[in-house]
RNA sequence: GCGAGAGUGGCGGAACUGGCAGACGCACUGGACUUAGGAUCCAGCACCGAAAGGUGUAGGGGUUCAAAUCCCCUCUCUCGCACCA
């Protein structure tokens, strides 16, 4: 063994040697119980940053620790590999985006070798091989089948120059990220995955969570938005026809005073009275210039516009004028909303502004609302007033009668609503799936047929940033024969959005070289559900909301036989420095390779789990990374030190054992307690760090180290270090173990296993107070009485000097811990 | 505004069901070894105080023999949602 510790050497020895035995290749084994660990796959941007080196550290150490102590453990890495970057760098570097994304995968796959992650690499996937994209098809039209998947149109973000969708968040100030022209709101017929017809099970599953934090499930049921009211129909005045509203608030039905449509409604336009068309026209039409973002900002004025037409309130049969009102979202609801302007604040505001009448319908206690003089809507419960038979009764006990009522009455139903809406898939993009369908002017929309599956990436495009999807402009791609009719058609030229292929690569992980189909079911059954999951929080919505979305697809299909994907959920905090995430606008970034060349992978592991709990953010410190690849340098050094003493020693012979060495080695065995508990139960790496580096300043203290009747519990305590840091520092721990005389690995050690017997303290500390403050410790021994504890608490001389002229009220003892003596 | 979480030395953070506040590490100070120290080792390190002792976990109040921990009020910060009818 080397006299000096040089992580290079180290760490390639052992990566080496990992890579040629496939230290962590596993197979389904039924003989041992399984543990599946994942972490969030990342995007092949170009080179790992200082997040992934934290969270795939975190998951690394679960996945050692589990390994050792017994667990078959599935620990796969892959690549979330399509997506807009590769595409954007492709216009940039006229190249193409798969080579783009094939370089940067390999760089970064050894980026990761070189951290020593136990990936087993026979798993790798990469969502942009069409050995992965082509099954996701396959999935795609089973749910095509089944209606899960279906066409619609809905009004999107728009670049016209660019003439392609864009997120929501991919639009800065009302235009195009890129090119910076005005997005506009169009109406596109688009994919959809029908999320909603899950929304109840996926919100009643947040409930049996237990493994995820609670903040995330909040998110969750947030973002789904279950929402109890009544759909009321509002009959048209002079007219046949009705306008179908949702509200929670049908408590306050008879203070509607007129109504609101969203500009987009489907009845917009014909309640427009022809004096009145242009200017409802150019309102509609500036509505549609806002972006989401801003139309959707509470900032956003209000404003409307009258639309000439009047409905009648179904209860007082009032006439209530038609408005359209940029805040009435189509989305939501019916798109129509009875406004109510003395219990609802958007309505009160749109009423103030366009002098609409007001009636209050609930009064509050102790107070008279005046129309006249309200500044505000009274939104909270209170007397009902003016609402005919229910005057007198609390508005809230008022929403049940006059739901039944509506019913009797055949003018609304009790309704659920969700805030969910259903998720569109489709992209204007080349660099993603592409959806297997073909649209014919005889036979409408045909799925491609199983033969001709997958639908394979056409590689021959030119990138220029132009003009739209560049899959609609190669005619051998697009243009296609009916598979029904055989007569000319046209393929869809749409890939799905990226979040379809990262809700089910966890399934395919299982079985990742299957051919018969996306899933080998008895595989997957053996290793779902994933047992811990780890990454961002900002994927709490959107990315888990989708994989649990999912899985219950893929098991409604019959593919898996679990209900939830992820049993535990970890969120790991981001990495900060100088106050800041690390971003490169900031020039605040740390480099993972500057990190690795100069201190070792162990040191940069060893840090990002040290320096603070998973879930917090982690504030990056120089000085920090010092100190721990001076601990590595530590425990190097007390091996090389006691090695000579050590080397032969054999076990333990607890009853010949000196009271230093016993107490050292009482300490070893509270330490492999503490650390096990620290990883097993609460993932408090940085505690887990702590107790280790304690017990390395107490073996360096103990003395004398080359006493022959030391040799043994030296070896138990040194060993124990090298195990216990193995998950953390793996390739040094490697190293040192092999140096101490073991031919086979840290795994083939097994977790170390702490003697109970062993950890019970002879003396205990005893922590005297008087009237609750602290006055004096008194050492007893572990089996005194608390009668003993007095005795010496008494005979204490600063404890007497507080007792003097005292009278002595009480003493309550805490076996064990503290003597609290109440003196008056 | 609503919801969730947090607030502890110069810094990152410990303190499991109320029981020694500040583990461990960083920084800092002093010392040893040294041609040298950005290596290593030893010692010190919440604040006030010469000491005895006192005061301290955002602030205020409460429960308790005992509160960082439980309860109430206030403040600050972070995150999420945010015209959702």
């Amino acid at each position: 063994m080397e006299e000096k510790y040089v992580p290079k050497n180290v760490e390639e020895k052992w990566q080496k040697h990992w890579e040629t035995s496939k230290s962590f290749k596993v197979t389904e084994d039924r003989g041992k119980q399984k543990y599946y660990l994942l972490e969030m796959f990342p995007y092949p941007s170009g080179r790992i940053h200082m997040g992934h080196v934290r969270n795939y550290s975190i998951g690394d150490v679960v996945a050692r620790f589990k390994r050792m102590k017994g667990f078959n453990v599935l620990h796969p890495m892959g690549w979330d590999a399509f997506g807009m970057p590769a595409e954007n760098a492709a216009i940039q570097n006229r190249s193409h985006p798969a080579t783009w994304t094939h370089e940067n995968i390999a760089y970064m796959r050894g980026q990761l070798k070189k951290m020593g992650l136990s990936y087993d690499w026979d798993r790798e996937l990469a969502t942009c091989d069409v050995e992965y994209y082509a099954w996701e098809q396959r999935i795609f039209l089973q749910m095509f089948e089944r209606g899960l998947a279906y066409k619609k149109t809905s009004y999107v973000n728009w670049c016209p120059k660019c003439e392609t969708v864009l997120a929501n968040e991919q639009v800065e100030d009302g235009g195009c990220w890129r090119c910076d022209s005005s997005v506009v709101q169009k109406e596109l017929e688009q994919w959809f995955f029908r999320i909603t017809d899950y929304a109840e099970e996926l919100l009643d599953y947040t409930n049996k969570l237990p493994g995820w934090p609670e903040r995330v499930l909040v998110m969750q049921r947030n973002w789904i938005g279950k929402s109890y009211g009544c759909e009321i129909d509002f009959p048209l005045d002079g007219n046949t026809g009705k306008i179908r509203v949702y509200t929670t608030r049908q408590d306050t039905l008879y203070g509607a005073t007129f109504m609101s449509l969203a500009p987009e409604h489907p009845m917009a336009l014909e309640l427009t009275t022809p004096e009145r068309r242009a200017e409802v026209a150019a309102f509609v039409d500036k509505v549609k210039k806002t972006d989401k973002i801003r139309r959707t900002a509470e900032d956003l004025e209000k404003e409307g516009v009258f639309t000439g037409s009047y409905c009648i309130n179904p209860v007082t049969n009032a006439k209530m004028p038609i408005y359209l009102a940029n805040f009435v979202l189509l989305e939501y609801g019916t798109g129509a909303v009875m406004a109510v302007p003395t219990h609802d604040q958007r309505d009160f505001e749109f009423a103030k502004k366009y002098d609409l009448p007001l009636q209050v319908v609930i009064q509050p206690e102790g107070e008279a609302l005046d129309p006249s003089t309200m500044t505000s809507a009274y939104i909270e419960v209170g007397t009902m007033v003016n609402s005919g038979p229910f005057d007198g009764m609390r508005s809230d006990e008022a929403k049940e009668k006059i739901a039944e009522y509506l019913d009797r009455e055949g003018v609304g139903t009790k309704t659920v609503n969700f805030r969910l809406r259903d998720w569109g898939i489709s992209r204007q993009r080349y660099w993603g799936n592409p959806i297997p369908v073909i649209y014919c002017d005889s036979c409408g929309v045909v799925p491609v047929p199983e033969k001709d599956l997958p639908v394979v990436l056409p590689m021959d495009v030119a990138f220029t940033g132009e003009g739209g999807s560049p899959l609609a402009k190669i005619d051998s791609f697009a243009n296609v024969e009916c598979p029904l009719c055989g007569k000319p058609a046209r393929r869809e030229t749409d890939t799905m959005d990226t979040f379809v292929q990262s809700s089910w690569y966890f399934l395919r992980y299982c079985c990742p070289e299957f051919t018969g189909g996306p899933i080998d079911t008895p595989r997957a059954e053996y290793w779902m559900s994933v047992d811990q999951y780890i990454g961002g929080i900002e994927h709490a919505v959107l990315h888990l909301l989708y994989a649990r979305f999912f899985t219950k697809v893929l098991r409604d299909l019959g593919y898996v036989n679990v209900d939830e994907p992820f049993t535990n959920l970890l969120t790991q905090g981001m990495v900060i420095k100088d106050g800041a995430k690390m971003s490169k606008s900031k020039g605040n970034v740390v480099d993972p390779n500057a990190l690795i060349d100069r201190y070792g992978a162990d040191t940069a592991r060893l840090f990002s789990l040290f320096a603070a709990p998973p879930e917090k953010d982690l504030d990056w410190s120089d000085q920090g990374v010092d100190g721990s690849y001076r601990f590595i340098n530590r425990v190097w050094k007390l091996v090389v030190e006691t090695l000579p003493f050590i080397e032969h020693a054999g076990p333990v012979d607890a009853a010949t054992l000196a009271d230093n060495a016993r107490n050292l080695r009482r300490m070893v065995h509270k330490t492999i307690r503490k650390v096990t508990d620290d990883l097993d139960e609460r993932f408090h790496f940085n505690t887990a760090i702590a107790a280790v580096m304690e017990l390395v300043n107490a073996i360096y203290a103990f003395e004398p180290k080359n006493a022959p009747e030391n040799a043994a519990v030296l070896r138990e305590g040194v060993e124990s270090v090298v195990l216990l840091l193995s998950p953390f520092v793996p390739h040094v721990a490697e190293e040192l173990w092999e140096a101490i005389g073991h031919q086979e690995g840290v795994e083939a050690a097994g977790w170390p296993v702490w003697d109970e017997a062993a950890t019970v303290d002879e003396e205990l500390l005893i922590v005297i107070q008087v009237n609750g403050k602290l006055r004096g410790k008194v050492t007893v021994p572990a089996d005194a009485t608390e009668e003993l504890v007095k005795q010496a608490a008494f005979a204490d001389e600063r404890v007497q000097s507080w007792l003097e002229g005292k009278q002595i009220r009480k003493a309550i003892y805490v076996p064990g811990k503290l003597l609290n003596i109440v003196v008056g």
